[in-house]
DNA sequence: AACATTTTCAGGATTGCCCCGATTGCCCAT
DNA sequence: ATGGGCAATCGGGGCAATCCTGAAAATGTT
């Protein structure tokens, strides 16, 4: 079995070849290949059959969960570790479907990396601590594509704009002709299901999810 | 001289240490510190004196431009190093101006860190190949020292990066050892300034700018 | 019909924000 | 060198918004 052999897969080389280093610090593993996008991926894969691929999310022209989907379906004996650099870290259940074994968030401790591998190679799943909640929030809601913005409500949405657009529980009250106790309701159960606290944190996920834009 | 004393500030943990590992193969050079937001950055510089930090753009708190301009500022004799990690490459005029003595670009090659640190150490600045393009497209317009951040003072600039990233005005005078009112009146100074009229509208700029980014 | 979800609303407590005002220190220009 | 502008620092008091707890219609689903 040993030693484990590794596909690294990440666009920017700086931070590839910083992967790469840490994980030549841990025993028996091997680094036999590198791709910096997500057909590159693919092709690596099946030239040289590692038997992990630690995978970053954002990649040219086909993106990491994409690649990772790909991956696990083709050959269902290859273990893929996301590794959310760049991205938020709204895609755990994104990944888990694709197919991924681990999820190391973007603010993982270096030896989760040693943690993460040592549990996929056992056929155990490994998550970074402190996405479980987001894992909560996420199977509570049966979701089918999965955007974050399907989970909610109608309701929920319509506030979810306004309030990133600047208005008011009072004036979307108006707009709405509803009750600002409504509407405080509305937001109370937004801002929790989509796990922020503030109104910054609601117009950053309303500019992700493309709700509203920066410019103006 | 030598060795090189070094002090690397990039807030994700795995990306910091996959630098720290990178550095750590060039010879004659010491990993001094390693802080995880601008402030930290600040301490560390006026404790240890690093000979060169390298700095990452985006970080929580205080960014890596303001941090380096206050650095340069304070510090004349400590060099920086802006890693455009996750940022754009658009940074680069601002990076100058700020008093980075070199600018590596998200898709650096490995060896640019070697071929930088020695450019800077002898005084020189090095860009990594490829943004002098941008370089050049920025100063044939000359709208670029009309930036609306540059209307605002240091403390309006650290408020808003603040506000932006969800902190209430209480939580603000904590973190900055201000009463309540002080932060109210640059709350209200900077609301107006940049004319908006909520923290939505704030943090829809504060994007623009670039102070902070909607993913997270 | 039974159940779950969504949408609706309120009272009371807490907190934050806004409008007034003020002082200190700094730069700089007449 | 002195007065004016600007930056940064605080406070009181009032109003508005938010949070906590609870709950009842309306809607949809099986």
């Amino acid at each position: 079995m040993l030693p484990i052999n590794l596909l690294v897969v990440e666009d920017h080389s700086i931070i590839r070849a910083g992967i790469c280093a840490l994980l030549k610090n841990i025993a028996s593993v091997t680094i036999i290949g590198e791709a910096s996008d997500g057909y590159e991926a693919l092709e690596l894969v099946d030239s040289l059959k590692p038997d992990v691929v630690f995978m970053d999310i954002s990649l040219p022209k086909l993106n990491g969960l994409e690649a990772t989907s790909r991956i696990t379906q083709e050959y269902p004996f290859v273990r893929v570790i996301i590794l959310s650099m760049h991205a938020s870290e709204d895609y755990v259940l994104q990944a888990l479907r694709a197919g991924a074994s681990g999820y190391l968030s973007k603010d993982a401790d270096t030896d989760e990396l040693e943690s993460a591998l040592i549990a996929v190679t056992q056929g155990k799943t490994y998550l970074s601590p402190g996405i479980s909640k987001h894992l909560a929030n996420y199977v509570r809601g049966i979701d089918e594509y999965s955007s974050p913005l399907d989970r909610l409500t109608t309701r929920q949405r319509e506030v979810l704009q306004l309030l990133a657009e600047g208005c008011t529980t009072k004036q979307i009250a108006g707009i709405l002709n509803r009750s600002v106790k409504t509407i405080e309701t509305h937001r109370t159960q937004l801002l929790k299901k989509i796990d922020v606290h503030d109104i910054a944190g609601l117009v950053r996920f309303a500019i992700r999810m493309g709700v509203v834009t920066a410019d103006q």
